[in-house]
DNA sequence: CGGACAAGCTGA
DNA sequence: CAGCTTGTCCGG
């Protein structure tokens, strides 16, 4: 036993107290180690914490009342106080994240790395990479890259489901992998690692390689604050390892290529499915929800025994107004966005500019709305085919083998591995929603839909897409299967917007968010005002420089968005 | 956050 | 003045 008192620096679960304390480490606690959980009292209360450091003792300090078991390694306790001081949140939030719910006292041994040879293995970096496409190409070349070096190969998915079949796949090749229940082995190191947005805190104590897959996945942002997501985390841990980056995309966002450069050419973009588009302001008004031609479609698919899956993206009723004469839809003169029908007219939400109702095609003054919810699409829907349609939101658990017909929002994707008609009910929802983001969403939910179909140098069924728009240059894509144009656009509307990358975003609620916002706009910061949150703008270190100047205000939360 | 402690309020 | 509520302070 050594002489010496030793202490150690421990953050506790207790996030509101955002600060570290020193205990003192006693011959029942003697193995502590950078990361490890421990239970310790705080004011009176028995509280868990993890030791984040080793202490001086300058003073009559508490015990650590008890080593509880394995924490996050050392590397990602660092990444962890990187985290919170990017986000902006305690640190207890972070590590939280990085902590399993179970304790784990032991850690296995850890099996080499599969030896893995490609002729021509792919260069790290961002991939437009469809959603058809097998990751096990990228996967290996991660394998390669790793090469000798020290770490773990950590793959990313955005849904549990898709990490359990990728898992299942590299077992199959005899690859050791851990799955993302396997915290122990995550954190021994293990060669290959799958998992969601939360094993971005992967324990590892080093990478060699990452890959995440459909990276602009919603799924990888946190959505409650701290709102990180998983791009930036990854980045930085590749960064700080010099470790392989890969990114595959649909559609790569400005985020992802910035976080992952170079971004590569898509060399072949036969992974997009077969899309017809149909055009509906000139079907019979006598159709139903689908158009005749999509009907029969979907008969055909009956007959062979294929699914139909009939995909809308709201949950309420619809608010698309439609010119009952000619079909043109009522957009907002000055943004182009869609308008609402109210007692005086026809509104714009985003310009907030309320006008006549009158259709700008034809003059027409008597609208129809022409979207609407799931629940009653899919009535509509079983009663135009003739057949019973399971109706699929984000509270279904599981589909049936041998649904031929499902209705449902964007949910239905991860719950089906197969289809042979994927319709978008009402795609003009994405081509006119009100959000920078929007089109490049419409190509990645196209992306999804051709996962169940298949891409079309091996089709085994189609996507058809529901419009009233004509030149729009989302439908382009679809038809030249080229998504350059909507990625170019993209990065030009955030950098003009200044929207993240090219600007990071602070959303300020609570009681003293007067006060921050203030101190941010005589700083010289823009910041702009809304019912319950102000948000400010700018380049993210200055930002939050400004903002701690402040010291501490009393209750205001902060979410802050560099992400997208 | 939540325990400790002080000060304030109430009712018999 | 016991018994309860409300407010403020602060943690190693």
């Amino acid at each position: 036993m050594s002489d010496a008192p030793r202490a150690v620096r421990v953050v506790t679960e207790v996030a509101a107290v955002d600060r570290e304390f020193d205990y003192l480490v006693t011959d029942a606690t003697a193995g502590l180690a950078v990361g490890d959980r421990v239970r310790v009292n705080l004011h009176g209360r028995s509280v868990r914490g993890w030791v984040v450091d080793d202490a001086p003792v300058e003073r009559e300090l508490k015990p650590v009342v008890k080593l509880l078991g394995k924490g996050p390694s050392p590397a990602v306790v660092d990444l962890a106080r990187w985290a919170a001081d990017i986000w902006m949140a305690p640190l207890a939030k972070f590590l939280t994240t990085a902590t399993p719910p179970r304790i784990y006292r032991s850690l296995p041994a850890v099996p080499p790395r599969p030896r893995v040879t490609m002729v021509a293995p792919r260069e790290p970096g961002t991939y437009p990479w469809g959603a058809a496409h097998d990751p096990l190409d990228i996967i290996e070349s991660a394998l390669m890259f790793a090469g000798d070096r020290d770490g773990s190969v950590l793959l990313l998915v955005p849904t549990d489901g898709w990490a359990q079949r990728l898992v299942e796949r590299c077992r199959r090749r005899d690859w050791p992998v851990a799955g993302p229940e396997e915290w122990d082995k995550q954190r021994a190191g293990w060669p290959i690692i799958v998992g969601t947005r939360g094993d971005a805190f992967s324990p590892t104590p080093r990478l060699a390689a990452a890959v995440i897959i459909d990276a602009d996945d919603d799924a990888y942002i946190s959505q409650s604050a701290p709102t990180w997501n998983a791009i930036s985390v990854v980045a930085e841990r590749c960064r700080r390892d010099d470790a392989a980056f890969f990114l595959l995309s649909p559609v790569p966002s400005p985020h992802s290529s910035e976080a992952c450069p170079p971004l590569h050419q898509a060399d072949d973009p036969s992974w997009w499915p077969v899309v017809d588009i149909v055009d509906r302001r000139m079907s019979d008004p006598r159709d139903g929800v689908l158009s005749s031609e999509i009907v029969s479609a979907a008969h055909r698919c009956f007959a062979e025994g294929k699914t139909v899956v009939v995909v809308s993206q709201r949950l309420g009723a619809g608010r698309i107004n439609a010119c009952k004469a000619c079909g043109e839809l009522a957009t907002c003169e000055t943004c182009g966005r869609l308008e609402d029908e109210v007692s005086e007219g026809l509104r714009c939400s985003a310009c907030e500019v309320t006008r006549e109702s009158f259709c700008r095609a034809c003059g027409r003054t008597a609208f129809r709305r022409v979207q609407q919810g799931v629940s009653t699409l899919a009535r509509d829907v079983g009663l135009l085919l003739g057949r019973e349609a399971l109706e699929v939101t984000a509270a279904t658990s599981n589909i049936a083998d041998g649904t031929l017909l499902v209705v449902g929002t964007e949910a239905v994707f991860p719950r089906l591995r197969r289809a042979g008609l994927v319709v978008m009910a009402d795609f003009d929802q994405y081509l006119l929603a009100p959000r920078e983001r929007a089109r490049r969403d419409a190509l990645m939910v196209i992306a999804k839909a051709g996962r169940l179909v298949g891409p079309r140098r091996d089709a085994h069924g189609r996507v058809m897409v529901q419009t009233r728009r004509n030149d729009d240059d989302v439908l382009r894509a679809l038809r030249t299967m080229d998504v350059r144009d909507i990625m170019v656009g993209d990065a030009d509307i955030a950098e003009i917007l200044q929207l993240p990358p090219f600007a990071t975003m602070i959303e300020i609620s609570g009681d003293g968010r007067a006060e921050v916002a203030d101190a941010l706009r005589a700083a010289g910061f823009s910041v702009s005002d809304s019912a319950d949150v102000s948000t400010a703008r700018g380049v993210g270190h200055e930002l939050r420089k400004a903002i701690r100047t402040l010291g501490r205000v009393e209750n205001v939360r902060l979410a802050v968005s560099d992400g997208r």
